[in-house]
DNA sequence: CAATAAGCGAGACGGTACGTCACGTCTTGAT
DNA sequence: ATCAAGACGTGACGTACCGTCTCGCTTATTG
């Protein structure tokens, strides 16, 4: 009993994923999701079509994949600043969508304020049960350090007693997707600050009481 | 004033659209956006692909148009009470949206909590130059009167002076699309008081002046 | 009863013809049979589709029409010495073949052996009976003056008197046809001489009787 | 000494060209060239499009093939006595062509005196470089034993010295197609005989020296 | 001179087929 | 058991062109 795993008869799988996805990647930012052909990856990673779909059944499923490993652990601070962690925080994430939100469009269209890659991974999302449930526990899992920062940051009197952590995540993280998708707006450090603001401000006139 | 327009010349178009739209729908939220096929639309519409092409160049602006027709009109309430109208406004996109976010799942994935239309939508306008335009500005447009009734909000006393309309408003429907394409949970009524308040309010302590 | 005809009521036919098929031809020539598309006369000659159909019910009709135009009369040569009127007349013929051996064929192929046009209209012979009849017509009366020449000669003792003046015709004009439409071989004047000894002399030893 | 060929990687291409051909062939003399359609074929063949399309390119290619195989193989007689030889020749080519003159006609058309199968060859031909070259390589190795013959026939004495074997032939073959294709008149054993008659004596006079 | 009949331009429409693309499955032989 | 190579089935996409249709307008002949 010397390995970790009995080591299983046959053949041992190669370490492909890495080419592979490398490729892929390439594909990705270059010509978009549509633009990912996984006959072309196959060719140019010199990797046959049967291996890819042995470790990822699905284009998709590749295409997570290749999205998954892209995202770079986000730290989250916690300095005892609220408003200053979550500008950070959010300022990351930020930059991080717009790194996907140059991928794949054509030069002429460089300012095309639109987010194709993000918006193919909800799709995906849709399409397979199983690669939902990945992202949604990828999300969670990342939310959940913020979650907890809000909550320490209730607990010991920096936001208000009956303060809602996910609500207020929800608005703040809502605010840059739907920006990134819809209205296209750009999302940037400014808007981080303003939007923490009025988050944590709130807008009714101070005179309440 | 002999007329509007004149009459153009060559064979009128026939009414199609609606037809085709109706049929097109059907299929959309029967199997989903991959599930709608021009071909089939065609054929059970008793219309020629090539027609459907013309007015569509493309599945993809076939598909916004069904949406777009499907999006009745939202009215905004402005009674006054600032709280209570966009508690009333966002319930009724978060209808709208449930609507769609049911649509296309096979049975066993009826409780699925994504929402593949919405994705698709925005990856259609990813795709599309035009798609991306029409859209934006249909949001535009939509968000327009919502923005109005918070800058009167704001001129009559209700918000504070310094509040920034459309940064609450990102914050407000940012939320219901995040949950919605992102951590797939409900967003019905109850979360739209919860997050009206929230977003008002804020959640720093009152005993901060 | 002042005119041939009686003057039909309605408007009579505007003088179209010429227009379409100067437009046709150069389409033709320029494009070959394929490229010949009819929507593409009717907008460049100013014309209704429905006009165009009205006068030829099909594009090979249309086509059609085009090359008859084309065929400038050939005139026979009668000099009373069968064989220069034969090889003059073969060479008419040639150069007429020649002439649309070129046409639709992209430059890089100006050398290509074959020879689209006379076969699409054999083609189009064989599509509709009403052309093959029209085309076997025509030839039939322009060969008939050829036979006639023939059938002097061989009155006047040119030609043997067991001579079939069809049959030699066929040897003649088939020999054009043949390298042009399949061996894709030259036809040019010294061809035209070398079939005609070669039709008129036989080929069996002299030492025969 | 191995083997004529080291296997081929990938998947052996299975055996669907035969049945593929078989009902091609089926359609076009059912329905002739323009009834041929490749969606149909691939249907009945139970064959994907895509792959009728990986073998041949184009539906000519495959109208081609389909002809090339029908084309079986013609024996060339050499008996010795020149005229018989060449009588039996071309009776065989005759029979080739009348097979294919009766393919695609509706029943009233039987009688139709037009080819239009060899025609759409020609202009297959005209269309495809590759298949002009095609064609005219097949059919230069099919007359190469013809010539062959004459020009033995020639060095034994049967034939004049001063003879030109592809002379000889286009008039013979040459007449052929030009009865097919042009004048629509019937080519048959009787027809063959005095073809070859003709162009072997000539028609001078005997009297020439 | 009005009614009628046909010609015409413009363009929408139905239909049929073509050729293409990409996905995901399969069948080989070789490692 | 895995891999490379590549053929295959499937389904749809978007395109092209033909020939028919439906308008409104124009130009002739006829009663």
């Amino acid at each position: 009993m010397t390995g970790k795993h009995a080591s299983r008869p046959g053949r041992p799988r190669s370490d492909i994923d890495g080419r592979a996805l490398d490729v892929a990647l390439g594909h990705l930012v270059a010509h978009g999701y549509t633009g990912l052909s996984v006959d072309a990856v196959a060719q140019e990673a010199g990797v046959a079509k049967t291996t890819l779909y042995r470790r990822w059944p699905t284009k998709d499923h590749l295409a997570v994949a290749v999205i998954a490993r892209m995202q770079d652990a986000v730290e989250v601070p916690d300095t005892g600043d609220i408003r200053a962690d979550l500008t950070d925080y959010l300022e990351q994430i930020a930059l991080g969508l717009n790194r996907m939100r140059r991928a794949g469009r054509p030069d002429e269209a460089a300012d095309d304020p639109s987010a194709g890659l993000v918006a193919e991974l909800a799709v995906a999302a849709a399409r397979h049960n199983d690669i939902g449930e990945l992202l949604r526990a990828v999300f969670a899992q990342r939310n959940a350090v913020v979650l907890a920062v809000l909550e320490r940051a209730r607990q010991r009197g920096e936001l208000r007693p009956d303060t809602e952590p996910e609500v207020l995540f929800d608005q703040l993280a809502g605010a840059l997707y739907y920006r990134l998708l819809v209205t296209g707006q750009p999302i940037d450090r400014a808007y981080a600050q303003r939007l923490v603001h009025s988050a944590l401000t709130g807008v009714l006139p101070a005179i309440e009481e």
